[in-house]
Formats: C-alpha cells, sequence, structure tokens
DNA sequence: AGTATAACATATTAAATTAGTATGAATTGG
DNA sequence: CCAATTCATACTAATTTAATATGTTATACT
C-alpha cells in the first residue's frame, strides 16, 4: 500500500510545470536538474501523462512540455491512473480464473475490496494539482 | 498502491477466527483448506498477527489461533500493520539521508506525503473485521 | 541545408519487493 | 511416546519497479 515514485516523480515534475508560465514549455532536463530526478526515467513517465491526456508537448529545440488541464482539474488519481497502470487492483473481479482462491464465483470478499478501491479513488481524486502547489 | 496478498491472506483467515466459537482454536490447516491458501505462508503470516497481539495461539494437537480482541476492535490498518510492515510510507520523512530528492530539508512534499499517510490510516482504521463479516 | 535540442519509442538490465517453499525445533493432548 | 500443531529461520522463485541504453523523429536556429 505505497505510493510509487513514479507518482512521486510525476507529482514533482507536474508542479514545476504548475508553476512555471503557461506560454513557455519545460523540458525533461530542466525539470529534472531542478528537481534532482533520472532524466531518462522521467522521459517515459511524461509519454504516460501525455497519452493521458494531463500534458501536452512540444517538439525541438525550445521544446518541452504544459499542463493540458487547468491545474485544479489535475488530480493525484489522474496522476496515478496515468503512470501506475492497475493502480488499485481489487483481489476478486468476479472471475475465478483470476482469483484463484473463491472456489465459487465471486468470493464473499469482492464487496469489500471494490468498496476500498472506489473510496481510495474518490479520495485520491479530491486531491488536485492546486492544491499540491499551494501546499509546498 | 495496492493491498498486499498477505494482508488478503490475513483478512480470509482472519473472517474465519471471527466466524468460529471464541473457545475452540482453529489450526492453519483447517483455514487453509477452507480458504484455498499456502499454510506456510499462512503461518508466517499469522506469526505476525500474533507478535502484534491480534490473535492467540495454543500449541499442540486441537491447538490452533483465536481473536486476542473483539471483532470491533480489529481494524484492517491493524492487520496491515501487523503483516506488511511499512505498510504506508511517505516518501520524504525529513531525512535527506533516505530521501535524495529534497536537496535541502525537508523537501516541500513531505506535507502532502505525511498528510495521505495520515488519511489513508485513518481510513483503514475505520474497517472493522465485524463489518467485515457483515458483508460476506 | 545542417546541426543541436528535445520529444518519442522500445528493449534491456538491475534492484527491490513479494510470494512461497524447505527444514527443523518446541510444545502438548492423547 | 507419538502425532498434531505452533514457532522460527533460511532459502528460492516470481513479480514488479526503477532505471539505463540505444536509437528515431521533429523542429528551431544559424
Amino acid at each position: 500500500m505505497n505510493i510509487s515514485t513514479k507518482t512521486e516523480y510525476a507529482v514533482r515534475a507536474l508542479t514545476e510545470l504548475a508553476i512555471n508560465p503557461a506560454d513557455k514549455p519545460l523540458s525533461i532536463n530542466d525539470i529534472c536538474k531542478h528537481q534532482n530526478l533520472p532524466p531518462k526515467y522521467v522521459e517515459q513517465i511524461f509519454r504516460k501523462l501525455k497519452h493521458s491526456g494531463l500534458v501536452n508537448s512540444i517538439h525541438g529545440p525550445k521544446g518541452g512540455y504544459l499542463l493540458a488541464k487547468e491545474i485544479n482539474d489535475i488530480s493525484l488519481r489522474d496522476i496515478m491512473e496515468a503512470v501506475d497502470e492497475n493502480y488499485v487492483t481489487p483481489f476478486c473481479n468476479g472471475d475465478p480464473e483470476q482469483h484463484v482462491h473463491c472456489i465459487g464465483l465471486p468470493c464473499g470478499f469482492k464487496n469489500l475490496w471494490d468498496e476500498i478501491k472506489g473510496n481510495l479513488e474518490n479520495y485520491f481524486d479530491s486531491i488536485r494539482l492546486d492544491q499540491i502547489v499551494d501546499k509546498l
């Protein structure tokens, strides 16, 4: 039950974008120098963020990344989902092929894990990038 | 951000104890047959549960485990803490030795991760074994 | 046009964590 | 005494996560 370093890095990096003027893109290298992060790894993370529509990119020299949404419209959940695929997976999904322990399908714990999953999602959804920036 | 299978197994197993008459201990083998779990692994888990004071044990034949507390006094948090040591660890704990990315100490994200950690702990603390049993 | 910068993409390696097994000792009811 | 069971530790295997390596594509600037 830990937040991945991918998510940590994404949060740090997106915070940089959030603080930056909206018209001028920030490069991975600048972000990583500032936040002391491994650039090639952060590159991968940004590709995911882009595929999830959280950032836009600009190619070539003077290029880089920009937020694709308002900073109060990007949640920690969005980030985790973008970056950590299956970031919360309940054990029993009703398919006994995948969940060996429920002999009969679906097992009695399905509701519990589903409810937890839902609550965690809602919680992480309630944490927005603007709040994160404010707390710095 | 996933619940470990250790926690899943512990929940399944403790549920068995919760349902069982309080005077008659349940053995690992019986629990594991019933819940389709790997006994030797569950043994380890139970030792941790015992060290955390969630269950009592009785040696020898006809021995096994019993809940050491009321079923409304055992929370999912208790179980996770017992079984998954460091089940929620914030990145920055104020020590830059451990958290490489905060050059100055402690980094600006400490508050964020601490708050999240606290909220998750409270949430998992709010889920009690009796509720879990009721949902079966 | 050529070059440097930076995103894009994928494959690989390395490290860490997690899951599970193996082996055996200690305890106790029958 | 014997079998059942907890207790303890060491080891192995599998999976996941973190990070690196190598190279391609796009584009601003000279």
